[in-house]
DNA sequence: GTCTATAAATGGATAGAC
DNA sequence: GTCTATCCATTTATAGAC
């Protein structure tokens, strides 16, 4: 069972605990019952690993994104308990999930050193999740459910008050549901109150 | 100049950079052009230095506390230029002071494994700074400068557009003037429109 | 594809001279 | 209070057997 698939997530489980810097090929050998010389055969060398674990991130980002295209169609109206169970939805099935989850914690340290991980961090986090939710917010202006925003402001805003939910409650334990449900009901309150605000 | 106060600046900035386990006693000793044994006469360890950062922090965020307090006088009635003003000057007096700054990143990454520094992060960029914006919007609430919120929601939710403004343009870069700017303006954008919608 | 063994570098930490 | 010198553990990475 010890495939180059599993290495990864074994790395990617330490490297999120730690960063990659504190865990070492021992550790994630270790966690897989394998020798060091049996990892350098998948891997040319510990940023190689690293790496490939960007490009997994990479490609699960675009797997979301086209998910949440799919997802799309505003109804004839959104009232605010369907806004608050979408946006709840979002908060537990993108950023809590674990292995989103997981590389957020990853690279909010790597990108300190690295510039690509801070490329991927930056579209994981912000980039893809608030394009989508640029575009909702748009339609719902359009459509006049809300008013109107100077430019994407309250785009901007719903989508800081999910992510700072996370990062208050969830950050560094998304296996813990407690946490997580915290966060929840964080989003639950502010989302209603502001929705409520902005809504025609 | 080699006293204690600069080794532990020198050392702040780098653990700041990449993370305490990423940054060895070398490398501190180097940057103060000092060897390990001239750093050992003054500290136990390497984790003893860390906690004397940690205590350094705990007294500068009491420090800013009381900054905080001292300028709390709420005027008899807050115009949107005012809010624009006193939030833009939190983001740069508090989370972008360069002290302040570097303790974010560096705790961002140690709160990962060590629980002591998860509190103190957690009081830093959370609980004082929070405990700050609610006092002064129950204050507007009972003045009725802003309309009445369920709960804190409104004050989190201000705060929420700080930090996040923080966060995606400062974070790892409070040098970076740009960087800075950039936050500022973001700031002024959805603190005015937010204002705007809670506003009396 | 995994193992044993080992090389080479780096890191934390101390002893003792000045 | 700082320096030289040194110790020992850990780490990345490779060579070669199976």
């Amino acid at each position: 069972m010890n495939n180059k698939e599993n290495m990864l997530a074994v790395a990617l489980d330490l490297f999120s605990k730690k960063g990659s810097t504190a865990v070492s090929v021992r550790d994630i050998c270790g966690a897989l019952n394998l020798k060091e010389s049996a990892l350098y055969y998948h891997f040319k060398n510990k940023q190689d690993l690293l790496d490939a674990l960007y490009q997994q991130i990479l490609d699960l980002i675009e797997t979301m994104r086209s998910r949440f295209d799919n997802a799309f169609a505003v109804a004839t109206s959104v009232s605010t308990e369907e806004m608050v169970m979408v946006s709840c939805g979002f908060l537990k099935n993108y950023l809590c999930n674990p292995m989103v989850s997981k590389f957020i914690s990853m690279l909010s340290i790597e990108r300190l050193t690295d510039s690509k991980a801070n490329e991927v961090y930056n579209k994981l986090i912000y980039k893809m999740p608030l394009e989508q939710c640029e575009k909702v917010f748009n339609q719902m202006e359009d459509r006049k459910f809300v008013k109107k925003s100077a430019g994407k402001n309250y785009a901007q805003i719903y989508y800081a008050i999910i992510l700072n939910a996370y990062n208050q409650n969830v950050y560094g334990q998304c296996e813990n549901s407690e946490a997580v449900e915290k966060a929840v009901a964080q989003v639950s309150c502010q989302i209603e109150e502001f929705y409520s605000l902005i809504r025609i």
